[in-house]
DNA sequence: GGATGGTACCTGTACGTACAGGTTGATCCC
DNA sequence: GGGATCAACCTGTACGTACAGGTACCATCC
């Protein structure tokens, strides 16, 4: 088990070789009051210069994990563990308005707690400059890593990528990531969840599905279950129907007040979807981004006089508390967000204790709910159209999980 | 006053260089947030190497003393003499499963932020030797106070009861308190948001008005909105009901069990409640200890026929999210959960900032959400049994407030 | 007036050299 | 055998160069 340097890699020599270091002494690989190779040593094994190993080694020794002593060498400090007080992990979060950010936070407490990290919690409320300050912050607070799902705006200049850059705390992405930053990030399979949910429609004869969303197609989760909903009627072959984008347009920049609208319930969208269920060509389906559009859905259906699922079905995503108390049960695609929150955790303290490899990816099954809201296709409808039926939902295999 | 470096000197030049930043800095010549020389600009003025500038910038930077920004320059740190007065609060809840326990969070993070504190976030899991493990870490970590949402035990042995004792660091509880904890402390009106609902009742005429709850009528804030509920009826010359009391028993010492079958709707309760309620005494009226309760009743008197608000009618607590979603959407009496953790982390900041006085309380008002699920009693029942109506519904006067 | 591009400046990264002064252990001399 | 000596090796100090990529500002052009 060599210390490996990479030239073509994007993080600098001295940071290489300094998590290298560490994973070697946090793991117990390297135990306490061992001598490390000398200067030259290192510098003739990995083909890199003294003054390089040497930035590696002082910041090593300025993390506590080394002590140096001239004239005799560098040793592993007897309690590389550094001081009691930096067990903290820095928890980010654009928003905190709904159910599945308290499992994200949930999941992530619970696993950090058990590994000896504590969850120094931040809300930047959409605020980009707040989110910067955030970070200013919990580095001064002396977290040891950053679990953060960050607020939209690609702007390079935000602090956030500089971070990225530096290495100086490892970052885990959650949910969504953004273009051209390298880190860990965990998210569910929006995709898969929305091909499983309209897969499900399909296999019920419906060949008319709309999908039903805000217009914040940007936003990556929202934009992975397009993607899911267009490629299962392609593969069926259907024809994807333009997106129903409901409420404020989502301005390029200013995705705060897209974001801000999210779950507020407008009597103007109710009567949009009315105007559009009111109509002979209307959709037999609808796939909504999430359980409250479907809610809206449900509501504009029965006030056109629609039966739910006899003259429309719907499909949800999220599984929220209310998917299951609508008047006709919500069939939904749900996410484990406490494992997401648990997951991100992990990456991140693994990345603590010295992990060093590429950035990675993990994406978390998401599990179709088959509940009241779905049923078949009208048989007219099936006659009129008759098409090829798939065989089976699919979904990524999936073990239960609940949502509380 | 200028910068003075000695090549004679037997103090290395970046030490001698790492000394006068030292000084200046602390001393206060050079202000927090002010901008230091680049290091070209030193290399020149001083007669040394950029290196060596290099060097001394660094361990001023491991230091804490400045801070550096790549393309912008060389900084002296906003908090120059290290982190001896952290703003750190630490924050222990027993639970995390519900969206009130989210609101909580958010509103002491909110304010907490605003005044220059970060949350560290633990959950106890109703555990209360990990509750004293996570206060011990706590101390640790360096926190100047603590917001905490105590699991239920009563034993003395408990840290907390220590930690209130000693006065090293204040303490604030959340919506319970434990006997013989002298510690500031803020909740709902409970007791106002009962009486409120159950006096709405009254005045549509209700008689008969079950109290619906699970066998934990030790919780604070259950126990008084019992109290409310007995209160109002009282006053109205109407006699309580035994409570129903449904789900496995509260044990005295483990209450843990009680609270995890908390939002658990098991079937052998609704049989019980349609048993209840499929009988010639039953109530014209049903007051929920919180919403999801009060749900259970709602799908009970469907399946024995009973309309609502028509044959019953049913009050909630809480005002979750599934209150306006259901079938009929439920009437119940809603707190401001948001306010109340914005006022415990303000408790907690004026503790911080040094007032002095004994322990407060403060009682945040709730309001009365007047929706579907209650209705006038059947004329039949009205001229059965006449009794007093009271005038008007009374509530502890509440501005308008929302739940997201 | 506002986008555009150039330029000066800043820190970060990485390489190199040279010498000082301490520790260690083998060797040599008395 | 015991002490002095020396070479090998370690880290510390100090110098130098070169380039990358970011920020800030200003002149320019449309």
């Amino acid at each position: 088990m060599e210390i490996q340097i990479s030239r073509e890699s994007t993080i600098p020599l001295h940071l290489q070789l300094l998590n290298q270091l560490r994973h070697r002494i946090l793991s117990g690989h390297w135990p306490p009051g061992s001598r490390l190779p000398s200067e030259t040593m290192l510098q003739r094994r990995l083909g890199i210069s003294r003054s390089t190993v040497r930035q590696a080694l002082h910041r090593a020794e300025s993390e506590g994990l080394i002590e140096r002593v001239p004239g005799k060498g560098t040793f592993v400090a007897r309690q590389p563990g550094g001081p009691p007080n930096s067990r903290l992990i820095g928890y980010i979060t654009f928003d905190f308005l709904s159910d599945f950010q308290r499992q994200l936070l949930r999941g992530a407490e619970d696993r950090a707690r058990s590994r000896g990290y504590r969850i120094l919690f931040c809300n930047s409320n959409r605020d980009v400059a707040e989110e910067d300050r955030l970070l200013e912050q919990l580095l001064a607070d002396q977290v040891r890593g950053i679990l953060i799902w960050p607020a939209l705006d690609n702007r390079p200049s935000r602090r956030l990528f500089h971070l990225a850059q530096q290495c100086r705390v490892p970052l885990v992405l959650m949910d969504r990531t953004l273009p051209g930053l390298r880190c860990d990030h965990v998210s569910s399979d929006n995709y898969g969840g929305a091909y499983a949910a309209v897969s499900h429609l399909i296999e019920l004869g419906h060949r008319r599905i709309a999908f039903l969303s805000r217009p914040i197609l940007q936003l990556e989760p929202v934009a992975e279950r397009l993607r899911g909903y267009r490629a299962a009627l392609q593969e069926a072959g259907l024809s994807p129907l333009e997106p129903w984008l409901l409420g404020a347009p989502g301005r390029e920049m200013d995705v705060g007040y897209a974001l801000h609208t999210y779950h507020a319930a407008s009597s103007q969208e109710i009567q949009e979807l009315m105007r559009r269920l009111d109509r002979p060509d209307r959709p037999t389906a609808i796939f909504a981004m999430n359980d409250l559009m479907a809610t809206q859905a449900l509501k504009a259906a029965a006030l056109v006089g629609l039966q739910v699922p006899e003259d429309l079905s719907l499909v949800g995503f999220d599984d929220m508390d209310i998917a299951r108390h609508l008047e006709v049960p919500l069939t939904t695609v749900a996410q484990d967000t406490f494992a997401l929150g648990q997951r991100a955790a992990e990456f991140l303290v693994e990345r603590l204790e010295g992990y060093p490899g590429p950035p990675r990816r993990e994406v978390l099954p998401t599990q179709l709910r088959i509940r009241a809201s779905t049923g078949p296709a009208r048989a007219v409808e099936r006659t009129r159209a008759p098409g090829p039926l798939v065989e089976k939902a699919q979904c990524t295999p999936c073990q239960g999980f609940t949502n509380s």
